[in-house]
This record gives structure tokens, C-alpha cells and sequence, in this order.
DNA sequence: AATGAATGAGTGTTCATTCAT
DNA sequence: CATGAATGAACACTCATTCAT
């Protein structure tokens, strides 16, 4: 999927890209507070320090806005993600990095990251589907890790789960900021680090002698016959 | 907090219920085909069968329909994961259970906590309250039974860790839907439910020799000062 | 001009009577509360003592309503205008009673007449010319009464002025309703009734010697420099 | 009470000025045909020569247009008043032009007169108090009129009288629109301030001596071939 | 005769977008 | 390149009126 086309009606390049950067920054801003949707163009314009008519020098529609949002985010995050990683670090002490690393880019760009997170429903299929691929490129970030983990024998970790956990190492990161109305009462993002990586790690530490295997479970749910 | 009043003009409380319903049903599907703010009440009212002025019969305002439709969800998945509950299980397998049951409602319900889930922000502060208390007492079911498994001793958790968990699980459940467009591409509830739950449980069973703890990896993060 | 026919579906005269009297006292301080227009037929029907189907079975439209009110309200006027008059005053006392009398109905029925008044401009072409005819008859009735005291001499009117005094009586009356923001901080329906009278028989007693006197004011504080 | 803020989106003065008389026009025009409440702002918006977007422009509410009409008609009411004076007359002759003149400015201004003096009820009480309080404006003209005459001698005038008297001159013009369904079939403007005057000079001529020395004020008025 | 649920045309208002200056 | 006035389609919501029960 290709980087869908913003259109402007200014030639330089370079003014395109400060004023884009202003209208994102704005956005952000207004998006948190209201909302994509109930965020005007004219506020983003006049929170952008230029007119509604020099908004659309540089925009084609207000999607456009939300799409230059959103592809600024994923770039954010990852340009600060590698900032924070330390190249000297391997084995464990390297995977547990990479995660808390993203952690706390999350945590430092939490309205980027919340707007991104609750208004790209509203991308056109088109654009979600960019910005959709992104995300699969971050989760690949983590997919390589853990193969590299697994690799080296520092983790175990079965064929069908790889996936399910990176799915679940991004969503933790954005759990911290759309959950953040309970999280944030309970845990720094000190803490929400360390225990979300005890538990990606450790799980619930299940006493052995207590387990028994989930297929019987499933077995159970399935000879009921219901959902 | 209490539940907000939507008001109606109908006197005939059955009626009230029964449109309500039929209200709910075609606002869930719209909400999902076109999301909360594209879909019109005309809409709404068509799809439930009825005009605009009836449809106004049996609300006050456009965001009470979500309000009808957040209130309705919760529920239903509550009711739903009661019926699929087999009340014999004990220890572990109960707990296994529990956590199943509750991502195979969400399955059954996908459209719905998706709409719950992306939606809800839009709510007033008053409504939006009342449906993440509502969240917030599902969450506690699900400590009700760690914290039963933990005094069995049938697992072991943290202090900290307990309602990070709970969270992660009420996620995970969420996870299913508003990351479809990517796991159910990967996986069937069936599989899902069988990672998520090892996940939880196991962790990424950490190879023990490599094991380091997690303290030494803050310290490294903290002596370089970033974040 | 024929009293406009308000259909009913409903026989029983008796029962219609009752109704629309309990309709016309429901219009009236409901009006008088938020205008015509803002008044809604179901807050009518429920002030009323009765369901909007009830309501809808002794009118044809909203617009009968004000005209029921206005109908109404000049068969009270008149009517208790009536029971005032003490048929054995005559002369000058007569035509001060005829008027004060008025005056006090008008006080007595201030929310009704001050309805008739604001409101009547939205009926119909054919209700409106109805309820100014009987406007025009009450004019009447002080015509005859200045015609009567003109005949014994006991004022002086011209020919046209005499119509025009009966409007300024009438509309002397209507503005102890509609200015009465102003007029009832200056006045008590005693002190109105007395200066309006005063004023419609005496004027503002212009000195006699003025007239001619005035050249020689002007030409006084001319000199001084004044005015 | 302060003049109340009509809202505009557009930042030039002048043209808000422009439209706003416009606005002002095309409502008089519409509110006096069907009134107020009957008539859209879609109504007003064409009847102004543009586009529904646009009026919402220069104003913020339906309500604001009301406003922006009893606003300007009482200026344009007191601009009139002061260009038919002639201050070179003096005494009686001075009281009776001002009165004159107020008649004759309604009559020139009957829509805007009328409009003004049947819809201002519609106005939210802000508004309404400050409307109110022009008209209180126009009333102590007529007052310091009144007590230079009666300071002169010309005139006898009691104490109570005097804030009624002033009171029924305003609404004598306001009649004049008013009631015109009557009183233009019996009345010119030129002998209805005739009559007016008149009447509120020596009333009923009670007492036979009452002069008529408004005839030759009449003359003066018309020689000098103003209105 | 009374009820009140259903209707849908109509209303005030918003806001993304355009384009002349 | 920047501006901001103009546009009008679209939306939430109201309410007089009807009619089956």
C-alpha cells in the first residue's frame, strides 16, 4: 500500500512540510480535546496560526489532516523509539529494552498516540489501509525480536503465539493511554512497565501441581454446544 | 454514578422497552457500518423500522442512542457470559473459564463491543461515567477469581500486578475486535482463546539459565537517564 | 362577519362547552407564559386536564385555540364590564363610570386581554376580522356614550375627533396589559384610572394666558441666553 | 443594560454593517407580512439576496435578526425625529412639532414601527431589556419636553400626570400602525396628529371656554412644507 | 368519548469546501 | 501564497395532526 497523496496547491517543499507540521500539531491538540469529528477546520486553521483558506493550500480535505496525523505519529514513535534503544544491550536485558523502550515512547506522545488510536476508524479505506500497514511494521519490530529471542534460545515460544504476543505488546503500549482514566491511577509508567513486562514474560507463575490442560476446557465449552 | 434518565414520551413501559430494543439493534449495525457520528438519526430511525418523530418518541438526544446501545452491550455480555458459565469447574479450570467464556461472548457480540468500544468516547462526561463504571465492575469479576485462585494458591500474583492483568484481559477480549482486520485473519476463537489464555498463564516461558531480573534492566534504563 | 365555526367531533354541546372552557383557561396562562408560538398543542391538551387525541376533539387546529381565547375573552370583558356599571349614575359621572369600569375589567382580566392582544395578529384572515369586529363594538359602545353626552351638552367633541378618542379609551385600556413593565411601577389601577381620565376630559389645561405671553417668555430667555 | 452582542464570523466592519442593513430590511419586509415566528431564516436569508450560510454569518441566532430590527428601527426612529425638527420654534409651538414630528416618523416608518412594536415580546429578556430601555429613552424626550413647558407656564401638569401622559403619546403613534386597520380609514396622518394633539391638549373641552389654537400651529407646521 | 403512539414536513443551525481578491 | 466571505448540502430535532384502539 503506497503513501496515499496529500494534495497541495503550494509548490515548495519545504514550506509544505512547516505547515504541515504546524496543521498536525494543531490537530493534535484540538483532535484530544473534542475529538476528530467534532473539531472544525476552521479550528484547526486558526489553532494552526493561518486561515481556513491557507489550510486548504495545503490539505485536499479534512480526512487529509487526520491521514497526516496519523502518519506523523507512527513516525514519531518509531524515530523516538530508536533514539531510546541501546545498542549495547543483548539477550533478555535487549528484548525487555525494546518493549519498555516502547513503553515510554507511548507514555511520552500519549495524545499523538490516543488520537491516532481513536480516530483512524475514520480514515477512508484507502488511508487506513496505509496507516494499518504501518502498525503491522511496528509489530513486525517486535516479531524479530522475539524470533531473534527465541533464536538464541533466551525464550520459548510456540508457532502460533508469536504473533498473538506482539499483537499484545503494541496494545499494552496503547492501553496506557486509552485506558488511562483507570490505569493512570494505579501506575507510573515505571511500574506499568515493570509488571507488564513480568507478566509478558512470566505469565501467573502457575503453581504446576494445579494445572491441568486447556483443552479439557475447551472440550467442556464445546460439548455444551453453546456460543 | 448513577444510570443517566433518557427520557421518552411514551407512557407504555413495555413499548419503551421493546422500541428501545429494535432502536439499539439497527444503531449497532449503522454505528458499525458508518460509526457514530456518520450515521444520521433518520438512519436510525429507518433502520429501526420507524419514523424520526418516533424514533424521538423514545429518545431525547442522538448521544442517548449511543447511551441505549453502551448500556444494552455491557448486559448483554454480562448475561451472556453467565449463561455460558458451568458452575461445577473449580480451581484452575474455572479459571481458565471464566477468561474463555468471556473472549468467546465477546465474539459472539463483535459488533456490538466494537461499537461500545470505539463509540463511547463520544458520551457525554455523564453518560461516559456511568458505562466505565459498568467496566470497571467487569473488571472486578475478574479479580474476584484471581484473588479466589491466589488463596487456593492455584496461581501466583503480585500486588501490582493483579488489576494490570484484569485489565489486560478485559483487552484482550476487546482486542478481538477492534484488531480483527489483522487476528482473525491469524487465528479462530478457538485459537485465540487457547494463546491468550497460555500467554496469561505461562508468559513467554523464559528459558531459565537466561533469566536475569527485570530490576537490573530498569537500573541499565535509569543510569542512562533517558525518558 | 360570522363567528368562525371550531368543528368538533364530539355532540354533546354541553360537554363541548366544558371542554373548550377548560381549553381557553389552560391558552390563556399558557400564552401568556410563552406566546402562541411557543406554546405547544400538547402542553395545551395536558394543562388542559386531558390527552392531545381529547384536545383534538373539540378543535380543528392550534389556530382555534387563539380563537377560542379571543372570543372568549371578549365576552368576559364585556361581560363583567356590565356587572360594574351602576345604572343610576348619569351624567358626567356616567361617562367616568363607563370608562373606569373598563379600566378595571382590563386589570381584573389582564393576562386574557394582554393574549388577545399580543397573539390575536396570528389568526387567520377570517378569525382576525371576527374578533376585530367585536373589537369595533365595543368602540361602540363608548361612541354611544360620548355621543349621548355630547347631545346633553355636557362636552364639547368634533366630528372627528370623537372615533379617535373612543381608539385612545380602548387602547388606554390594552396598555395597562402590554406596557405594564413600565406602567404598573408608576401606577396602581386607582391612580391609572384617575390621570387617564383626567387627562381625556382636561388635556394638559394649557394656560390661556400662554398663548399669548410666549413671545414675550422667548423674547426673555432669549436675552438671558437660555433654552 | 448593555447593548447585547450579535456574533459575526466576518471581520470587516463595514461589511457587517452592510449586511446586517440588508438583513435588517428583508426582515422587516418578511416579519411584517407573516410575522416573526412564520417566517424562516431561509426566508430572510433570500429575501436579504444571499445564501442561508451566509446570513448565519453576520448573526448567531433567528433571535439576533429580531434584535438587529427593533435595534435599528429605533435609531432610524430617532434619526428621523431630529431631522424634522425645526429649532427655531419655541414654546407651545416647539411642543406641538415634537409631537407632530414622532407622529409623522412612524407614519413613515409604519413596517418597521409596527414590526418592532408586535414581535419584541419575542425577544429573549436580555434583548428585550434593552429594547425596552430605547423606548424609556424615547419617553423622557418627551418628558423634558413636557417639564420645559410646564417650568414656562404653558402648560399645567400635574405630578402623576406627567410620566402617562408621555406614555400615551408614545403609544398614540404606536396606534397609528396598529390599529391602522381602523384608523386609516378615517384618519390621514395630516388629521390624525390634528385630532392627537388636540385631544391631548384640551381633552374633551369639559370646560366650553377651551380654545382651538391648534389650527394655526397646523399652518406653521405646513408652510414650512416638511414631511 | 378518550387515548396516546405514530407520522414526516419543516426549522434553525453547522461546517467542509471554494474562489475571487 | 494568503485571505476570508460565500455557499448550500446536511443534520438534529420539533410539533401539529391523525387514527387505530
Amino acid at each position: 500500500m503506497k503513501k496515499k497523496d496529500v494534495p497541495s496547491l503550494v509548490k515548495d517543499e519545504r514550506l509544505i512540510k512547516k505547515r504541515r507540521d504546524q496543521i498536525v500539531k494543531a490537530a493534535v491538540h484540538l483532535f484530544n480535546q473534542k475529538g476528530y469529528h467534532k473539531a472544525t477546520t476552521r479550528e484547526v486553521a486558526q489553532a494552526s496560526g493561518f486561515s481556513i483558506g491557507t489550510l486548504y493550500e495545503y490539505i485536499g480535505s479534512k480526512e487529509d489532516i487526520l491521514y497526516l496525523v496519523c502518519d506523523a505519529v507512527y513516525d514519531e514513535v518509531v524515530e523516538k523509539w530508536e533514539t531510546l534503544m541501546d545498542e549495547n544491550l543483548h539477550g533478555l536485558d535487549r528484548l525487555y529494552q525494546v518493549i519498555e523502550a516502547y513503553f515510554r515512547v507511548v507514555d511520552d506522545l500519549q495524545n499523538e498516540v490516543l488520537v491516532m488510536y481513536q480516530e483512524s476508524k475514520s480514515l477512508s479505506e484507502e488511508a487506513l489501509s496505509y496507516v494499518l500497514e504501518k502498525e503491522m511494521r511496528m509489530k513486525e519490530m517486535f516479531e524479530k525480536e522475539l524470533i531473534k529471542a527465541k533464536e538464541l534460545e533466551l525464550i520459548q515460544i510456540e508457532e502460533g503465539q508469536l504473533s498473538m504476543v506482539c499483537h499484545n505488546i503494541l496494545v499494552a503500549g496503547h492501553m496506557w493511554t486509552f485506558r488511562r482514566w483507570a490505569l493512570h491511577k494505579e501506575y507510573t509508567i515505571d511500574t506499568y512497565c515493570k509488571w507488564q513486562i513480568n507478566q509478558l514474560f512470566y505469565g501467573l507463575s502457575v503453581n504446576k501441581s494445579a494445572t491441568k490442560t486447556i483443552t479439557k476446557v475447551q472440550q467442556n465449552l464445546e460439548t455444551e454446544g453453546t456460543v
